[in-house]
DNA sequence: CCATTTATGGACCGACCGGTCCTTTTTTGA
DNA sequence: TCAAAAAAGGACCGGTCGGTCCATAAATGG
């Protein structure tokens, strides 16, 4: 599903599946699963029913391309900053102080894994195997951040280095759920001291 | 709405209004509010379609009365264990121990406002104010248990008595997330050497 | 015993849900 | 030019949604 066969038989899709695909996880993200419906993706999507369920197949299965695209998403990005990052220290230090400062203008609040493991939980069936996939790849980021720290010989001593990731986290989730809860950047900025504190 | 009118006039309730109330708070701590329907409802609250709407209105002032008595709850508990613990610094650790040793046996996972708040985000016309208001709240204990660190000097030089409200609230809200997410207790307590770093 | 008051069960409502299906349109390769 | 292929529009589906209404049941005070 969701084949992009430009060179097909037939007549061509009359949309961009990647921006459909986009705006559908802005959606999602702003108004949660259960809180989005079919008439409202078809608008914002660009496309008509049948275009969506021929395309996409079911609204959970949407929705879970949806969790998948913005795990890569921000998966990747983060791994492309580690490998660049000058050391993994800086990176982690980094990535919390983005999270905590972040305001969107016009965005959907907070992270889209975050609130559908809220709001479905990691044993619904229809989202769970998804979003414990993509929250064991962002901690595994994090781990081998902590590792890395580790090896370098960054890391303070006593400090396990998954117990490390853990924290960092737990961090950024609680970050997240106040930034859907419309604490300020601000308030959520006094909290760059615990990690600062947690690495040095 | 509510109202145990004991020695009412007419024919009396036939169900407990705290109990239905109770039963109602943990069906949506588990599923949310969209995910959640008023035949669920009347079910695991044991009553009528009627008499739900006569006694709670609507559903969203259901969940509202539901929001508000969790709040209650969990506020209660919190100031009443700060006004009897020996010092608040001893507070905040029990406090996020327990957080992040809590397993529920057959109960919802997580927190109930910490869900709300990501499924609906603040800024809902439904539930916002109701989470702001709980928010506040449930900030402004472990404000007063950090400004009372302060006043008997517990606290570290260079803190901030409010930053470190904020963080201990970003460190709870980040744990009650990986309860949902299906994180273990055991992963969840390396969370715990944050915060006693953090107050020490 | 009766009028009043209140709660209850259940029928009922229009709207919308997620999803299917069929027809029409647009493209391709032969 | 034309048959095959694929997408799009939109009617249509049964089910369920949140919510209302009314007749009935059960309690009260007089």
């Amino acid at each position: 599903m969701a084949k992009s066969a430009s060179t097909g038989r037939g007549r061509p899709l009359q949309f961009d599946p990647e921006q459909a695909l986009q705006q559908a996880m802005l959606l999602f993200w702003a108004q949660g699963y259960e809180g989005t419906s079919t008439s409202q993706l078809m608008a914002t999507m660009g496309l008509s029913k049948s275009s969506l369920y021929q395309a996409f197949g079911s609204k959970d299965a949407l929705f879970n391309l949806c969790l998948d695209r913005y795990g890569e998403m921000t998966a990747g990005y983060m791994s492309d900053t580690l490998a660049q990052a000058k050391s993994p220290k800086q990176f982690l230090l980094d990535l919390v102080e983005a999270t905590a400062s972040y305001h969107s203008e016009d965005g959907p609040n907070g992270c889209l894994l975050v609130n559908s493991a809220c709001e479905l939980g990691a044993e619904s069936p229809r989202a769970g195997p998804m979003l414990l996939k993509r929250r064991d790849k962002a901690l595994a980021i994090m781990q081998q951040a902590c590792r890395a720290m580790a090896e370098n010989g960054e890391l303070p001593k006593g400090r396990e280095p998954d117990a490390v990731a853990n924290q960092v986290f737990a961090l950024i989730c609680g970050l997240k759920v106040m930034e859907r809860m419309s604490f300020t950047p601000q308030q959520r900025r006094d909290c760059l001291q615990m990690v600062e504190r947690l690495l040095s």
